[in-house]
DNA sequence: ATGAAAGCGCTAACAG
DNA sequence: CTGTTAGCGCTTTCAT
């Protein structure tokens, strides 16, 4: 026999004691079963209502909350999400990027809506299928992970095993999981357009093509190369990664060594900002000698120096867009990927042909 | 008589059955008890080291892993701790402030490395008694509240109530509950006292001195004017809230109404942005008309225009700091709040003297 | 070294 | 309308 009771039989347990209340201590007070207490607090139409009343008046009264970990445990239900921000392990980079930051805000935002916990937490992002193991621990009822990365293929994998999934990032050939994300090849499109309109013509690149989100937008650019007759040129591609404390030395390095660029398209606005210090430590300013767009709109990137001009995406509607997906799932829709409008932001990086 | 299982009796459902994998499950393919299995998964050192090894194995290549919900009901024991970032209910602002998320980043780390989960949420900022929800519902083992905003009394009675509470931010007079939190005076005082060595005398100071470590940094800016023998001007004092909805107008206007100051002191670096902003608008310039100071030293505060001269509060080391106090008052031991070092990080927004 | 059985706090089917 | 009872998946005492 187990025995775990702290004290004998007390309802509440000695003075200094700071034992849980239960629904039998309330069911004891309101001398009535403990099914009833149940019932009552659940607002069964089967209690009687005066009773329903006591009982609900006393549990508020004892400050009574109820054991959320029993009642999951047997209704088989719960109500948290898992959502996951990859780092990265080489350089041991923390969730930072304001970017992925809004979005979990605004993840956070839509579960509390709609009554869900949520769980944050990091993974390698050499190892997104370990990001699996919220769902499989119970722990939670599905995953919302904050980016593809590098590997497209676990995801795939960890969808055909059925654990239930969305991902923010952009939609890829071939793709098993479910996927959120702002329209990649016409943020791209968009930025590299722009940038021809002002009569540039060498426009860099700056991005991690490995990186599904990152390719797509590639795409819009080269695609906007081509519509002004122009071919992309290897050279002007920089691969940096998100995180800066990679990219920093990586971006300067890039600014130092060429010089035949007259604009650039950065993959995010903190890689925009790396940029700039890049270009202005090679002695060219911006927008004057390099007219430059960011990507992700961040909350400040109309404060930087100068204001840049950006791609800006759909934060405040992504947390509910992830979350409707990932419920959608759970009630067993075949959900498909979606991806939402986006839009150029106009400020001083790269002002209008006009000003 | 309750019938929950979904198959009658088969160990893995049928094909398209997705039943979660169970120790009873193992046992039966082990051929062996669930007690046993229970051992071999905790490494009991009870049960036979071959079986021990075999159950391990068959656990592992299965996938299984463990109902946390149930193991924690059995064992009265959970490892997640909530952490909650207050919300402006008026002007539904979000967990947004770059350096709020940083904390919660850093928060992150910490509990990951420790082994515990991290449940995020928000409160309303009139309501933080609210965030005990989390304890009482059994769901967290205690509260990381980020911020002491205007209720110092509610947060004092919550640990009055025993409830488990940590809260980041400044040590106040007759305060019960556990804080963390950078030295506000200490930082008031940096800022200040550099903008005086800078000849400046007419110092403004932008913050909501109802919110505790705002009032703090009050304290050092008044004892730095002092020093000087000045005296605080009312007139220059402007109480700007965090939330940049609600603080851009308030900012503006002070900018367009006062031009009788040449520096100022702002309380986060958003505010300093917003700040710089409204300068900007008014006409004159940062630094050369008024010299800044921000506070935070948030991870773009090098990348601005210009960018930030800050009091740096120790993010990195803020969460390590906040769970220890956390689990050292579960561990029953009674921790005092803690203050760390800041210091003043020189930019161009209010250059060294030589400069 | 292993198994049977009880019980963590809760809900719901069943029987009054 | 209410109480009794079984059981969610796990750990552990007790008995072998």
């Amino acid at each position: 026999m187990v025995k775990t009771k702290r004290s004998s039989d007390s309802p509440a347990g000695s003075a200094s004691e700071q034992r849980r209340l239960q629904m039998v201590d309330i069911a004891r007070l309101a001398g009535v079963s403990v099914s009833t207490v149940s019932r009552a607090l659940n607002g069964s139409e089967l209690v009687n209502a005066e009773t329903r009343q006591r009982v609900a008046e006393l549990a508020r009264s004892l400050n009574y909350s109820i054991n959320f970990g029993a009642r999951n445990l047997r209704l088989q239900e719960n109500k948290t999400v898992a959502v996951v921000v990859p780092f990265d392990a080489a350089s041991r980079q923390h969730i930072s990027d304001p970017f992925f930051l809004s979005i979990v805000g605004s993840i956070a935002d839509a579960l509390t809506d709609r009554g869900y916990d949520m769980l944050l937490s990091r993974v390698d992002a050499e190892r997104l299928d370990l990001a699996s193991h919220w769902f499989d621990s119970g722990k939670a009822i599905g995953v919302i992970l904050i980016g593809q990365w590098r590997h497209h293929d676990q995801l795939n994998e960890m969808a055909a095993r059925k654990l239930p999934l969305v991902v923010w990032g952009g939609e890829m050939p071939q793709q098993l999981y479910c996927s959120v994300g702002g329209d990649n090849v016409q943020g791209g499109l968009l930025a590299a357009r722009h940038l021809l309109s002002l009569g540039k013509r060498r426009i860099a690149f700056i991005g991690d093509a490995h990186l599904p989100e990152v390719w797509l937008r590639r795409q819009g650019y080269v695609q906007a190369l081509a519509e002004a007759g122009l071919q992309p040129e290897p050279a002007l591609e920089l691969a940096a990664p998100f995180e800066p404390g990679v990219a920093t030395a990586i971006v300067r390095e890039f600014c130092q060594a060429r010089r035949d660029f007259d604009a650039v398209v950065c993959c995010s606005d903190v890689l925009a900002l790396l940029t700039i210090q890049g270009l202005r430590a090679a002695g060219r300013s911006v927008p004057e000698d390099v007219a430059l767009v960011g990507y992700d709109d961040m909350p400040l990137a109309a404060y930087c120096d100068p204001p840049l001009t950006t791609v800006h995406q759909p934060v405040a509607e992504a947390g509910a867009e992830l979350v409707e997906a990932l419920l959608g799932q759970l009630r067993g829709e075949r959900s498909g990927p979606r991806t939402m409008p986006v839009y150029l932001k106009l400020r001083q990086s790269a002002p209008d042909a006009a000003a």
